[in-house]
DNA sequence: GTTTATTCGGACAAAATAATCCGATTTTCT
DNA sequence: AGAAAATCGGATTATTTTGTCCGAATAAAC
C-alpha cells in the first residue's frame, strides 16, 4: 500500500536515509541495502542506479564497490529524492483528480488541500538527512 | 497523475459530488456523468455500480434510469467514498513505506506525517457534500 | 593472471490498475 | 407488442508499475 509516492520512491528514500546514517566514507553494496531494508535486490539496484544518474549518490564499481551519498548528508533532503524519482508534479495535482485545479478554477477542497500540500512539501524539504540520522538508525533496528 | 487516491476513487468522489450538486430527486445517467466529468463511460459505470453496492448511491434500471444519492447530501462525506473504494488503509501507512510504522517503532518523519495525515482525514470527514455544492457547481462549469 | 564480488544495462516477466466490450436484463414510451 | 434507453455483470484488453534475469564490464584479492 502506497500513500503518496511510488514504491520506487519509497524505497529510494529508505535507501538514501540508510546511506546517510552510515559513517562518512562508508560504501554499502546493493545486496546489503536489500537485506537490511527488505527490498528486492534487483529492484533496489535499479533505483540506486537512477539515483546515481540524478547525482544524489555515487557508486564504486568492482569488488568492494557499492554506494554512498554524493555529498554530505547535511546537504540532502528527502524532497530531493522525491524530485529525482517521482518528480514534484504530485504537489501540483488536484487531490480529487479534477483537471486544471487552480486558484481561479478550484475544486471543492482546493484551499484546504493546498494548505496540507504545502505542509507536506515543507516536511520533506525542511530537514536535511543528517538530522534524521538517529531516528533512521533506530528504525532500521526494528525492520 | 494521482496524488493519494486511485483513479477509481478520484472519479468516484467527482461523481458523488456531482450527484450531490443536483436538485433532490434528480436522476443522472452514467452517460451524462461521463460526458460532464470527462470520464470514460464504461469506467465510471463500473465505479457507480460499486458505489451502489456500498450503499452510497442508488440506481434505477431501465429507460429513464440512472443514479442518485442513497441519502441526503447532508449525511455523506468524501471520506465515505474513499472508504468505499480505496479503503482507509492509506491513513495508517508509512509515507516512506517502512513496515510497522507505529509510535513505538516510528520512521524518521512519523510524527510530522502523523499530524498531516490527521488533517487530511479531517478535511475529508468534516464537511458534508451539501456544503460543497456551490463549489462543485462552479468547478463543473470549467471542465 | 585468475578468481571473486561487485555495478551496469538491457531485456523480460508478473502484478496491479485502468479502461473497454458485449450481451442480458429492466423499464419506459409509442 | 415492439423499440429504445438505461443498468448489470462478466470477460477481456491495455497500460503502468513492480519486480526479475542474465550477461558484460570493472576492480580488488589471492
Amino acid at each position: 500500500m502506497t500513500v503518496i509516492f511510488s514504491k520506487k520512491c519509497e524505497y529510494g528514500m529508505q535507501a538514501v536515509l540508510y546511506l546517510a546514517a552510515q559513517d562518512v566514507g562508508t560504501v554499502v553494496t546493493a545486496e546489503k541495502i536489500s537485506r537490511v531494508l527488505k527490498i528486492p535486490k534487483e529492484f533496489i539496484s535499479k533505483i540506486l542506479q537512477s539515483l546515481r544518474e540524478s547525482g544524489l549518490i555515487s557508486s564504486i564499481k568492482g569488488k568492494s564497490g557499492g554506494f554512498c551519498l554524493a555529498k554530505p548528508a547535511s546537504e540532502i533532503k528527502l524532497i530531493d529524492v522525491v524530485e529525482a524519482i517521482d518528480g514534484l508534479e504530485t504537489f501540483d495535482c488536484c487531490v480529487l483528480g479534477f483537471p486544471e485545479c487552480t486558484p481561479d478554477t478550484p475544486c471543492p477542497v482546493h484551499d484546504s488541500w493546498g494548505a496540507l500540500r504545502t505542509k507536506a512539501f515543507e516536511m520533506l524539504s525542511n530537514e536535511t538527512l543528517d538530522r534524521l540520522k538517529e531516528k533512521t538508525l533506530k528504525k532500521i533496528l526494528t525492520i
